[in-house]
DNA sequence: CAATCATTGTACCGATCGGTACAATGATAA
DNA sequence: TTATCATTGTACCGATCGGTACAATGATTG
């Protein structure tokens, strides 16, 4: 018996795994035994190793991103695309049981080994809100740093609410980030 | 030649590496290589090997949280005692630079080690706060949420700041919330 | 059919992991 | 001085680490 992979089925779920259990704490066996795929398929996959897996994962992450929040604060109604970013943050991040890998990486020396993806990362998020904001009516200055409070905002949501093991404490702190936003916008 | 220490001593040294790599990044030997501390001292003052020197570390941290931050919020005048948490705080992650080792382990497994401990220290963080708000003149359930605002916002900023690698964004974030928690109190 | 080739399972590699055992060291106290 | 005892350096343990080699598999193509 032989199961079949595709490198696109693969990559998510490295990510569930590179979340959990940080890039250190991921390690090949732990890959195999929670996902039943050996040694041969990933090498074959991703010949640079944990390290290019965990590269691939990011590249993913990104992407989705890339589609589902920030073009849409780049290029559609302001209003619209900021509450849909609140609707799409939270259903991503499951209301506080997932985290942001980025962010995750950031924090150790993870950050040394990927440190141009994981700044794209946010500061393409921060432009693109701000982008939406400015065309809401907000004045420049101000819109970079509400911009950079909501994501940041985001993130120490996710730090917080799985410190307390509390998925509501999520769900309440994106509701006030949208309500200040939305304060500044009209 | 052999180097004496103390238990004391060693604690603060092992929490700036469990900072930087990260619980399962930290290993035996990258501890000895940049301390010079043996396994034989290691092992002498933390019998319960890595899993109790991070617990050190983590009551060592929730000490000195609890004597600069919350007892201050709890018992002294609101306004100078909020105002010091912000002085504080940014002295000690270094403007952005150092970041919370509790928050990191809330990210990732090693959450499941110490939930207890990781619980505790943002729960007293946050009830102090909400009681130094409430005592500045904020209605409760506003102080509540000003007070997961404000603790989530720092760790936030910690996660923003390292990942653009830019100090500016955390003092910048810190002095954000700060007006803000002051304009709710008058 | 035969030949090709992407994919996979498995055995194996040296290095490092967290942890243990214990003798050498050196300060303290009788 | 001698005995005691906390402390340290070092050698060692089995397990696991990330990574490599390669033959077996099986779908695709001519």
């Amino acid at each position: 018996m032989k199961t079949v992979y595709e490198r696109a089925d693969i990559v998510p779920l490295l990510a569930e795994i590179f979340r959990e259990l940080g890039y250190e704490g991921t390690s090949l066996s732990r890959i195999t035994e929670r996902t039943g795929i050996g040694k041969g398929s990933l090498y074959h996959f991703f010949p640079g190793g944990k390290q290019e897996m965990a590269g691939a994962v990011l590249a993913d992450v990104d992407g989705w991103f890339e589609h589902a929040i920030y073009q849409p604060l780049r290029k559609d109604d302001a209003d619209q695309a900021i509450a849909a970013m609140w609707t799409n943050v939270n259903d991503y991040f499951c209301s506080g049981r997932r985290i942001c890998l980025v962010g995750a990486f950031a924090l150790d020396e993870t950050r040394e080994r990927f440190s141009a993806e994981i700044g794209d990362y946010f500061i393409r998020w921060i432009d693109a809100l701000r982008s939406a904001l400015m065309r809401a009516g907000c004045p420049e200055g101000e819109a970079q740093t509400l911009a950079e409070e909501g994501v940041a905002g985001i993130q120490g949501a996710l730090v917080l609410s799985r410190a307390l093991d509390d998925r509501m404490v999520f769900t309440r702190a994106l509701d006030t980030l949208a309500k200040r936003l939305d304060a500044v916008m009209r």
